[in-house]
DNA sequence: AATGACATTAACGTAAACGTAAAATTTAAG
DNA sequence: CTTAAATTTTACGTTTACGTTAATGTCATT
């Protein structure tokens, strides 16, 4: 009787693997890497080899863009989860990361401030199109 | 008697005030105008002339930038400030308007994941504190 | 009219974040 | 083993968003 019905789940990925799987290129894979966001393995032959935790880590990176985060804030940020394990550093990354999370905030007010004035604009925009449309 | 005690309110402004009070330089400002995200009118002399609603504008794309938004992204949705007048060209703006709520409300609950993601990670490192301040 | 502070355009420079092409390897498939 | 597909490094190119002179012009004061 088979013990494990889990089906053998693919620990590792290819470079392009990966650059299909979020739509990005692979020269944008080995930037990151040029950069020091990603540190992959390498088979006998030297070709990449990508860890579940290496794709999470691309993922990261990835949202971190999308939300305006230069890279080397990225950097940053994501050097929070690779710690020595020395408790001032982790103290200090605690200190970092708090820092990190008001501007994350602040951004996440920001943004509601402009849904506002997006909201704003469809009234007035509405209003006119109720004018307009009545004096046809 | 005077009738209005309002006082003269400044309704203008150079480019240099303009810099200084958003901490940018005149060359970026030049620079907005110059890719039609500004259109400031000009003295007799042909200098800049920013008038209120240049300088609300201004803030705009400042925010804009702040949020990881590129400049021909932020001119996109500045013309929704500058409409036709025509139904049909509201009608789109409309839903165009509808589109980047939704971006913007994708945005949001992405830094809200983030936020999530950092504050796991203050918990670990919480426990991982506490594990080597107990062991000392 | 001359001085100094601020303004103008023009044009070249730069950093970040990749794109792209070339030449050589590695790996998978037949 | 051979071949095609995928990968590697190297290196120059590109776009965005300005920075940085340089050469001139304007404005308010003296």
């Amino acid at each position: 009787m088979p013990a494990k019905t889990k089906r053998k789940e693919k620990e590792t990925y290819s470079i392009s693997e990966l650059a299909k799987e979020f739509e990005i290129s692979t020269r944008t894979i080995r930037y990151y890497e040029e950069i020091g966001l990603l540190s992959p393995k390498r088979t006998s032959g030297n070709q990449r080899v990508f860890t579940k935790r290496d794709k999470a880590r691309l993922k990261l990176i990835l949202r971190g863009k999308k939300l305006g985060f230069s890279l080397s804030e990225i950097k940053e940020m994501i050097e929070m989860y690779d710690l020595a394990g020395e408790t001032e550093q982790i103290k200090l990354t605690l200190r970092y990361g708090e820092k990190k999370l008001k501007e994350i905030e602040e951004k996440i007010k920001e943004l509601e401030m402009l849904r506002e004035d997006l909201l704003a604009i469809r009234e007035m925009l509405l209003n006119r199109l109720k004018e307009l449309e009545g004096q046809k």
